[in-house]
DNA sequence: ATAGGGTTAG
C-alpha cells in the first residue's frame, strides 16, 4: 500500500505557501515513484517536479528531469510551481533551459513570473536574485510573440496586468490593442490596469462598454474606485453589482470594506461583517484583516481588536492593522503591548508595524518606548529605517517639546532629512509656537520642495497662533504668487448607511436651508458659553482648506451640523475628516459636545478625537 | 493532464 501522497499526483503538488518538503521525504517519494514505475508516467513525473520545484530542490529536480523522456507536462509543472514559488525570477532559468519549445501553458506561467516580479518591485520589495523586473517582463512579452503564443487569450490577459503591475499603462494599453477580439478576462485586465494607473474614468468607460460582466469585473471596477479614494463611487457600484446579481465573494468585500474604511461608513462596513455570517463565509485572513482595518479606522476599536482575537490566522498585515488601529485612537499603552505580543507571537514586524508604532508612541507621548523601538529595528527585527522612520522620530522628540532631542536626532541622521522630516520639526514648531524654529524648518523644506502646499499652511498657522497677522498674509501671497495648489477638504458623515460628504463652505447639500439654521443656534449658543471664534478670517486649516470670509466654514462644521439635525438625540455622531483638524474647529466641537450634550468621534488624517462632555481624548495633544 | 483578469496594513 503506497503512502497516500502517492496515490493522485496532484496530492503531491506543493499547496502555496506549503513549507518544503523535507529533503528525507523527498528521497522517498523518488524511491517510492521508481519502485513502483510511476515515475515513467508523466503526469506522476511532473507532480514530482513540481514538488521538487516548491522550493530549494531545484537541483534535484534538474537531476532527475534530464533522467526521463522530455516531456512538456513535466517541464511546464516545473515553470508553474517556480512562478508562483518565492523566486519567481527562477522560471526564467527553467525556461531558457527548456529541452523542448516551449506552448501556451510555459509562456503563461512565464508571463506570471514576471507580473509577480513586476509587483514585487512596484512594492518596493526587494526582488530575490536583484533583477530587473522590467528586463524580465519585456522579455517574457518577446518569448511569447517569438515562439508564436501572443495571440493565446492567456497570455494575452497576462500581459496587460503584468505591465499593470510594473505601473506601465501605456505598454499596457499597447498590449490590450493588440488583441483582435479581447474577451472578458482580457478587458476586466485592463479595467484594472487603467485604475491602477489612476484613470478609473477610463476605466469605468471601458466597463460600461462590456458586453457581458463577471463578477471579477465588478471587482476590478470597484477596487479601481477604491485604490484612487473615490469610495462612495465604489459603495454607489456595489449596489448595483448586486442589483446585477453578480456573485459576492471575498474578493468583493475585502474593497467593499476598504471603501467603508475610508469614508468611515461604519454602518455599512457592519452590514458587510453581518452578510459574511449570515452566509457562513470563511474570516480569510484577508477579510477579517479588512474587517479589523474597517472597524478602527470608523472608530469601533474595541470590535475591532474583538475580530482580532477571533481570527485563527494572522499574518503581519493584520498585526500592522490592530496595531495600527490602536495607534489611530489614541491608544498608544495599548498599541505598544499588542506590538510586543505581535515580537512574541514571532510575526517579523516590518517598516509599515514599525510607522504604525512610533506613531502610537508619537501620539501618546511614549518617548523613551518609541526611541526603544526605533532603535531595535535594525538589531532585533533587520528592518533598515526608511526616511518615515526618521520623520516619526523627530515627531515623537517634537510633539513632546524636546525640540533639541529633534535637531540632534536630525543632525545625526545618517542619510539626507526629506521632506517628512523637516515637516514634522515644523508641525512641532507650530505646537509649541517656535516660530524661528519653524521658519528654519520650513527653508529647508521649501530648498527641497518648493511647491508644498501643506508647509505653507503650517507655516501661516504659526504666525496665525502668536497672532502675527502680517506673516500670516505674507504666506498667503507667497502662495498666491507661487500657484501653490490646496488639496481640498472634505468630511464625511453616515446617515441611515448614506454617506453625505461636504467641502468647504459647500451649500450644495439638498437640506443645506436647515443646515444653515442650525449653524446659526449652534453659534447662538456657543456664544452664550463664552465662545468666540480664536481667529477670524485668517486661520488656515491645519492643513489645506482655505477660510475665506466668516461666511466659509470649515467642512467638519457642516457635517456636524447636519448630524445634529438629522441623527437622533443619544447617537454619537461620528465625522470624517481628510485632512488634520484646525484648532478652531477642535475648539467649537468641545464646545459642542458641552452645550448639545452629544458624542461626536471625529477621524481627521492622523488620528481620532472622541469629543465628550466638552473635552476630547486626544487632550488637545495633535 | 497544466493556464488568464479582481482582494488586506503606512
Amino acid at each position: 500500500m503506497p503512502p497516500p501522497l502517492l496515490r493522485d499526483p496532484a496530492t503531491v503538488l506543493p499547496s502555496l505557501g506549503a513549507p518544503a518538503p523535507h529533503p528525507h521525504l523527498l528521497r522517498a517519494l523518488h524511491a517510492h515513484l521508481l519502485v513502483s514505475a510511476r515515475l515513467a508516467s508523466p503526469s506522476h513525473l511532473a507532480a514530482f517536479a513540481a514538488s521538487l520545484a516548491s522550493a530549494s530542490h531545484l537541483a534535484y529536480a534538474r537531476l532527475v528531469l534530464p533522467r526521463r523522456p522530455a516531456t512538456l507536462l513535466a517541464h511546464n509543472a516545473l515553470l508553474r510551481a517556480l512562478a508562483r514559488g518565492p523566486r519567481p525570477g527562477l522560471s526564467f532559468a527553467a525556461f531558457r533551459h527548456l529541452p523542448l519549445p516551449p506552448d501556451h501553458y510555459s509562456l503563461t506561467f512565464l508571463v506570471r513570473a514576471a507580473a509577480t516580479l513586476a509587483a514585487s518591485a512596484a512594492a518596493g520589495r526587494p526582488v530575490p536574485g536583484q533583477v530587473n523586473a522590467r528586463l524580465l517582463a519585456v522579455s517574457a512579452h518577446g518569448a511569447a510573440v517569438r515562439r508564436g503564443h501572443a495571440a493565446d487569450p492567456h497570455v494575452q490577459s497576462g500581459v496587460v496586468s503584468m505591465y499593470a503591475a510594473l505601473g506601465d499603462v501605456a505598454d499596457a494599453r499597447a498590449a490590450f490593442a493588440e488583441i483582435a477580439c479581447p474577451d472578458v478576462v482580457c478587458v476586466t485586465a485592463m479595467v484594472g490596469a487603467l485604475a491602477a494607473g489612476g484613470d478609473v474614468d477610463a476605466a469605468r468607460e471601458l466597463f460600461d462598454g462590456m458586453p457581458l460582466r463577471d463578477h471579477v469585473a465588478w471587482n476590478a471596477m470597484i477596487a479601481g474606485y477604491v485604490h484612487v479614494g473615490r469610495s462612495r463611487e465604489a459603495l454607489r457600484l456595489f449596489d448595483q453589482m448586486q442589483r446585477a446579481g453578480a456573485a459576492i465573494g471575498e474578493a468583493t468585500l475585502v474593497s467593499v470594506l476598504t471603501a467603508c474604511a475610508q469614508i468611515g461608513a461604519l454602518d455599512r462596513g457592519k452590514w458587510v461583517h453581518w452578510y459574511m455570517r449570515s452566509r457562513g463565509m470563511r474570516m480569510s485572513v484577508t477579510l477579517g484583516t479588512a474587517l479589523v482595518d474597517m472597524y478602527s479606522k470608523c472608530g469601533a476599536v474595541v470590535t475591532a481588536m474583538e475580530v482580532f482575537e477571533s481570527m485563527g490566522e494572522r499574518n503581519v498585515y493584520t498585526w500592522t492593522s490592530a496595531v495600527s488601529g490602536l495607534a489611530m485612537n489614541g491608544m498608544g499603552l495599548e498599541c505598544l503591548e499588542l506590538f510586543k505580543r505581535m515580537e512574541s507571537a514571532g510575526i517579523q514586524p516590518n517598516g509599515v508595524t514599525f510607522v504604525a508604532v512610533l506613531r502610537g508612541c508619537s501620539m501618546a507621548g511614549l518617548v523613551d518606548e518609541g526611541q526603544a523601538c526605533f532603535d531595535s529595528m535594525k538589531g532585533k527585527h533587520g528592518v533598515d529605517p526608511w526616511l518615515e522612520h526618521y520623520g516619526c522620530m523627530v515627531d515623537l522628540y517634537g510633539r513632546a517639546g524636546r525640540l533639541d532631542d529633534a535637531i540632534n536626532f536630525i543632525n545625526d541622521m545618517p542619510v539626507e532629512p526629506h521632506e517628512g522630516v523637516w515637516g514634522a520639526l515644523l508641525n512641532a514648531s507650530r505646537i509649541h509656537n517656535n516660530v524661528e524654529l519653524g521658519k528654519h524648518a520650513l527653508d529647508k523644506l521649501l530648498a527641497i520642495e518648493s511647491q508644498n502646499d501643506a508647509a505653507h499652511v503650517l507655516l501661516s498657522n504659526i504666525y496665525a497662533e502668536s497672532q502675527n497677522w502680517k506673516g500670516v498674509s505674507r504666506v498667503r501671497g507667497v502662495m498666491k504668487a507661487k500657484g501653490v495648489k490646496k488639496v481640498p477638504g472634505w468630511s464625511a458623515i453616515e446617515v441611515d448607511g448614506k454617506v453625505h460628504e461636504f467641502f468647504v463652505g459647500g451649500r450644495s447639500h439638498p437640506r443645506h436651508k436647515e443646515i444653515e439654521m442650525m449653524l446659526a443656534e449652534m453659534g447662538r449658543r456657543l456664544r452664550l458659553q463664552g465662545y468666540a471664534a480664536n481667529t477670524k478670517e485668517v486661520l488656515f486649516d491645519i492643513e489645506e482648506e482655505e477660510k475665506e470670509g466668516a461666511i466659509s466654514l470649515h467642512s467638519e462644521k457642516l457635517a456636524l451640523a447636519f448630524g445634529l439635525i438629522a441623527l437622533p438625540e443619544g447617537v454619537e455622531i461620528r465625522i470624517v475628516k481628510n485632512l488634520r483638524v484646525c484648532k478652531d474647529c477642535h475648539d467649537y466641537t468641545k464646545l459642542i459636545s458641552k452645550v448639545f450634550n452629544r458624542e461626536i468621534i471625529m477621524r481627521d488624517r492622523n488620528r481620532f478625537h472622541h469629543f465628550k462632555d466638552g473635552t476630547c481624548s486626544c487632550k488637545d495633544y495633535w
